[in-house]
RNA sequence: GCGGUCGUGGCGAAGUGGUUAACGCAUCGGUUUGUGGAUCCGACACUCGAGGGUUCAAUUCCCUUCGACCGCCCCA
């Protein structure tokens, strides 16, 4: 073999893609009902807008995008994530001169330099949508209420719903203030991965399964909340009760990226190995004003969901996936003048709306027979010089086994028209 | 970035420091001048991820490298 795919990246291949196919067309069919429109961005920008966007020092941004220098030297990165492109497709295209809310959603690659493991790709794909132009509560619930149908639609069962606020930048400077002063009395007991994470992202200490029993009376960001924050993050919860998605309230949630304020989300599923998260989001006013000028500013709230995660689940939890199309007539030529005419037949049974295959290998019959039968074909047509002298051809139905006669310039449409009638 | 396990034909999988690298599935051909899903017969790895080293001899030992899987960090 001389050449390899690069490390942690996927080829799909026929028996799996449609299963990518059904997860793409049930957001695309939802996005539908939720009035969202799709927004194709580029797989790479300038490095700086996801510095900018999704925070110099996330991890994201420190270890974990694929950057390089384009021919000019421009500094270029592949997109790790979907909010940040499409924040500033949406400022760069004055989409904030809509009076309405802008609903977008993109489906697609999205790029992390990082050791693969399960559920875990270098190229990896999400779903996300995003509202911009509204800090109503009401949208952040329709947010997450549709991530949480998505995957109802798709048939997952067990997807669980975590919210929090995370207020705005003041307030979780604020906590983190708080937090520290908590943990400090405590440093020397807590494990070494805990007081790493107190020097580069304290709120994340929390979530440690090691020292999780020191955390009891810890300080929660829910107390530091002000007025406003509060009422928005109360409302949101009262939305989503009244649409009937269930959510737990986890005061701990932190997400990965530094534009959140307010509400933050995630929806996690067991079943992935070492990890639960298969989406998240966020409102994240302020983040339109950062990329594409505080005159423009506008609101926004998006959520994304990480594709091959939900796939494990779906697997795992063995959802059935609509199959590849069946196949409607295979056609076998025997002799030249008998092969010449199947490869006319062939033709003209697709143009009649079969599903149509030959064989292409000069098989004898019964090998023809077998690859027909491998094909799983609903008809074959056997054609030879004494059909072909009769103005025949011979169709055999293999799920019975039964063979009969039809004339050789009328058995397309005849079953085309049987196939109409199985399907009515 | 760190750690663990692993890498033999299309797939699954045995194997040993030394003449022809098991077996199963799949595939192809035959048994049946033109008929599938069964049986039987036959064919199918100058080669054991790649490169280097040790050795009279390496798929088997050592090193390097690439990759896969799993975990840590973190996240989708």
């Amino acid at each position: 073999m001389n050449f390899q795919k690069p490390k942690g990246t996927p080829d799909f291949l026929p028996g799996t893609v449609e299963k990518w196919q059904y997860l793409e067309n049930t957001a695309r069919e939802l996005t539908a009902l939720y009035r969202y429109r799709e927004v194709r961005t580029p797989i790479f920008e300038h490095t700086e807008l996801f510095k900018r966007g999704v925070g110099e020092t996330t991890d994201v941004v420190e270890k974990e995008m694929y950057t390089f220098a384009d021919k000019a030297d421009r500094s270029i990165t592949l997109r790790p994530e979907g909010t940040a492109g499409t924040v500033r497709a949406y400022a760069e295209n004055k989409l904030y001169a809509d009076p309405d809310v802008t609903k977008l959603y993109y489906v697609g690659p999205m790029f992390r330099y990082e050791q693969p493991q399960a559920g875990r790709m270098r190229q990896f794909h999400q779903f996300g949508i995003e509202a911009l132009g509204s800090s109503s509560p009401a949208l952040d619930a329709e947010v997450i209420a549709f991530g949480y149908d998505y995957c109802r639609k798709l048939g997952l069962k067990d997807v669980r719903v975590e919210v929090n606020s995370v207020g705005t930048a003041e307030i979780r400077a604020n906590f983190r203030a708080k937090l520290l002063a908590f943990l400090e009395p405590m440093k020397e007991e807590l494990c070494r991965d805990c007081r790493s994470r107190m020097e580069r992202n304290p709120l994340r200490v929390l979530d440690c399964k090691i020292d999780q029993h020191r955390f009891d009376g810890a300080p929660s960001i829910l107390d530091e909340l002000d007025e406003e924050c509060r009422t928005h993050f109360e409302q949101v919860r009262g939305y989503l009760d009244a649409m009937g998605v269930p959510y737990e309230i986890n005061p701990r949630l932190v997400r990965g990226l530094d534009y959140y304020t307010h509400t933050a989300f995630e929806y996690k599923a067991a079943g992935i190995g070492a990890i639960d998260t298969i989406g998240g989001g966020g409102r994240y006013n302020g983040l339109v004003g950062q990329i594409g000028g505080e005159e423009h500013d506008q609101p926004g709230v998006g959520m994304a969901l990480g594709l091959e995660r939900v796939l494990i689940i779906l697997e795992a939890q063995g959802v059935s996936i609509p199959e590849y199309a069946p196949l409607d007539l295979y056609l076998i030529g025997l002799g030249d003048r008998a092969e010449a005419e199947t490869v006319r037949l062939v033709h003209a049974a697709r143009a009649a709306g079969l599903t149509a295959e030959k064989d292409y290998q000069g098989r004898k019959m019964k090998s023809a027979m077998k690859s027909a039968d491998r094909s799983a074909a609903r008809e074959v047509a056997i054609l030879g010089d004494d059909e072909l002298d009769a103005g025949v051809i011979s169709i055999k139905t293999m799920a019975t086994g039964e063979q009969r006669k039809l004339p050789l310039g009328d058995f397309i449409r005849m079953l085309a028209e049987e196939k109409a009638g199985r399907q009515a």
